[in-house]
Parts: structure tokens; sequence; C-alpha cells
DNA sequence: CTTGTTGCAAACGGTTTGCATGGTG
DNA sequence: CACCATGCAAACCGTTTGCAACAAG
């Protein structure tokens, strides 16, 4: 697999942009970036508290999280997930990774990816008759999952 | 337009779903079926408070207006949509009215209603394919409206 | 030293719940 | 008259903000 390599990746240009960006460091960001270099899907903001709390010594305060993941939601390099599921979710956005959506399970709260390129090509071509500059998109699967649905 | 006529229909049939379920009838829920009968498209659980307590002389409170759509929903006679928002919408599931997905504007908030066939088809050949017992989807796409674009 | 960063705790705002009252069947 | 429906107010909980202490450039 090709994750660490992709995440590693996503770390670096993050870090760059923060600073030229005119951003300082912080012990609390890096930690941040660093958990969600190696995410395979969306995290919560209290997912990514937990996770942080739990790998590290010092725990990294809630307000930071919120903090953090809105600079980078702005700086586009985060992206929000709404599931339904009550709180927001946000996952990393990889300039070379593949654009994908979401699988929800209303029964566990089990979120996964996928991609479908046909799909793709059905919202671009959308796009351009519709009443609006389309800019991003987002569509949710909602079901069971195999084990749920057992 | 035939939206009268179908909004009635929904509301007879929302009575009676309720009634076989075992409900009575009170003024709450009869002026809130009214309202959402005749809507276009979603509205939040605020929206829907304030619309009542605009066009009727006494207010409906908060709380039945989020007990009242939480039955409908569990009824399926209304449907959560997720806007990215901050805030939860419902909208009335018409049983003979064209399944649609939202557009939303960024910059004013603005929600509207689109369909399309192409995409929907690509829905479902997708449905079949992905590890999940696919029960409900839900599509958004963001950008700018006309005013807002200009 | 100037400016961004972080933690803590309090404030916010949409949603839910407990309880007493009132209307329906 | 048993039971659902409703209003009011308080509780909840995810998220945001104010403020003071700190650390990076």
């Amino acid at each position: 697999m090709s994750v660490d390599v992709v995440s590693r990746d996503w770390v670096e240009r993050a870090e760059q942009a923060l600073t030229a960006a005119g951003r300082k460091r912080g012990g609390a960001r890096r930690a941040l970036l660093e958990l969600l270099g190696g995410q395979e899907c969306a995290l919560t903001a209290l997912e990514v508290e937990d996770a942080l709390r739990a790998s590290s010594p010092r725990a990294v305060s809630r307000a930071s999280v919120y903090r953090i993941l809105d600079e980078l939601e702005a700086l586009g390099l985060v992206q929000r997930v709404e599931t339904g599921q009550a709180m927001v979710r946000y996952e990393r956005v990889g300039e070379h990774e593949q654009h994908h959506h979401h699988l929800v399970c209303d029964a566990c709260g089990l979120v996964m990816p996928f991609s479908d390129p046909a799909l793709e090509r059905a919202i671009e071509t959308l796009s351009e008759r519709v009443p609006l500059a389309v800019s991003e998109h987002e569509i949710v699967l909602h079901g069971a999952c195999r084990d749920c649905a057992a």
C-alpha cells in the first residue's frame, strides 16, 4: 500500500501551505496533521480528540482541534463530510488522491469511502445544466453494512 | 401547476398514516402538515416554527415541531436533508412525486431542488456493486446561485 | 518583542427531554 | 377515563469564543 507515502506527501504539503499562509508551527497542529495524514476516511472532531489523547502524552484541547480543522478546511487541505450522523466529519484532501464519496451504515455508524467514475461523469454533465455555479458536490449512500445486514 | 393537488394528497395520506399508527389528532400537527404540504423544498425546524408563528394565531412550541418531524420521519412521510448548513432540513416525501436532490448556495444559503434521471441511473447501478445494502442516497451540489455569482 | 498558538472554561445554538396540562377517541 | 398531544423550561451536547499564558520567527 502507498498509504504511508500519500499521507507523508499530504503532511508536507500542509506544513508548506500553513507556512506560506504566515502561520507558525505548534505541537497541537503537528499532532493533528500526523493523525489526519494516516487516516483512511473521515473522522469527527471528537474522534480526532480521542485519538490524539490516546496516542500522545499531552492531550490537545478540544478548542484547538476545531480551530485547526477550520484552518485546514479554509486552506483546502481538509474537507467536511456530512454523513447525517449529527456530527461533522473531516478528512484530508489529497492533491493526487482519487476523489471519493461515502457509504454510511445507519445501524452501526460505520463510514466507508467509495469512488465511481460513471457517477462523477454524470455529476459533471449535470453541473453545467443547473442554475448554480457548482464548486463541490457530496454524495452519501445510506444503508446497512455487511455485518449489520446479516 | 399541480402543487396544491400534490400537497393535499400528501396531507391526507399523512393523516391516514398517523391514525393507522394509533395517533390522535392535534392542532399543532395539523398546522405542521398543512405547512409541509405546501412547501416546494426542505425547511429547517426553525423555519417551520417561524412560518407557523407567522401564519397561525397560536404558536406551536419548538418541542412539538421537533417531535412531530421525528414522528413523520419515522413513518416515512418526511425525510431529512443534510445541506451542510449546521441545521437539519426536512421535506415531505410524496408517493408519486419525483425523487429529487439539492443545490445549495454557500453564499446566501438558498436551497433548490433538482432531479436528473442519468444521475439516478448511475446511483442505481453503483448501489449493487458496493459493500452496503443501500436504502437511500443523498446528493448535494454546492456552489454559488445566479444572484450570488453575479 | 511581535505575532501566531494553545488550553481552559464559559458561552452558544440547535435539539431533546421531563413534567404538568389539556384534548381526543 | 385512558392515553396521546402540547407547551414550557430545563437539560444536552457538539461547536465556538474570550482570555491569559506560551512559543515561534
